[in-house]
DNA sequence: CTACTTGCAAATAATTTGCATGCGA
DNA sequence: TCGCATGCAAATTATTTGCAAGTAG
């Protein structure tokens, strides 16, 4: 997912390419490992443009998310957290409970629940659905003696 | 998971048995169904001891959480909701958009999961999940010409 | 020009905390 | 009795919204 097409997703939905607008999305792919919360993404914008307050961050992320360019995680710590979707669809993450790391899997419980007809036996119609694992990363694990810190990334 | 048990926990922990303590306790094994926020639970225990406070909650569901005798899901509507911790098994649900009913299915991702090895690959230790599928009921679905107000129950 | 956008400040919503009183063991 | 618990109100934190001014297309 390159710079470029997200601009053109964009515009063509009728929005502007506002400096503050691209460099949510820059700030967004620099930082594909972990799922960035809004004020993340804010102290990474204002680095460039120092006036850009937080509301607008916010609304970026929900003009996004709306488009479905970016999802919005929740994690246990009461913060929401963000990240691209790769090629249009979204992804499912094994979530640090120590440093707060999420690493993206490459699987989705939806397509075996759909064969097995679930839905259509309840005449349920899916919408949305959440599939996050919780444990401990193996860099947390290595570290395990100091458990008790919580360190604010893992790498 | 009996109520006895969990008594006997909390005083093996120095926690004292309120009527109160005792009531968020009920209110968490009836509804076994779908984890419940902290208003819902609230909502419940007044019913019975109509001056609890809703803070009285959540420093109980913090206590419980802090001895694991409950666990706190984050869904994507901002509020944490709670359920007990299932000594072995536990259910995901079919979450209603509109009517917020809640129906168990028979299926877990996790097994599917660890099919695959992708905990082992990334060398992660998995301690919880989670799983909800959110969309229409059967009940909402028929009732589609009313879609716009939000009744308080499907049932 | 004219919507869409922004920054600021104020408003919400969920959850937590300080404090004096209450109550279980 | 003694320390954990509670209710109330106020504080915090994350996020949203109203409004007037700014700017991309």
């Amino acid at each position: 997912m390159k710079e470029q097409q997200l601009v053109d997703q964009l515009r063509r939905n009728g929005y502007k390419i506002t400096p503050q607008r691209q460099e949510i999305l820059k700030a967004l792919m620099e930082s594909s490992r972990l799922p960035q919360s809004a004020e993340e993404i804010h102290n990474r914008v204002v680095e460039k443009y120092s006036n850009v307050s937080l509301d607008t961050i916010y609304r970026n992320l929900n003009v996004l998310e709306g488009l479905e360019i970016v999802s919005r995680l929740s994690l246990k710590d009461g913060k929401s957290r963000y990240e691209l979707n790769p090629g249009g669809s979204h992804q499912h993450h094994l979530i640090c409970l120590r440093c707060g790391a999420a690493e993206a899997i490459d699987y989705c419980p939806l397509k075996a629940l759909r064969e097995r007809g679930i839905a259509e036996e309840k005449k349920f119609e899916i919408r949305e659905h959440s599939f996050e694992i919780f444990g401990y990363c193996s860099l947390c694990r290595e570290r395990s003696d100091e458990i008790g810190k919580l360190p604010d990334k893992c790498s």
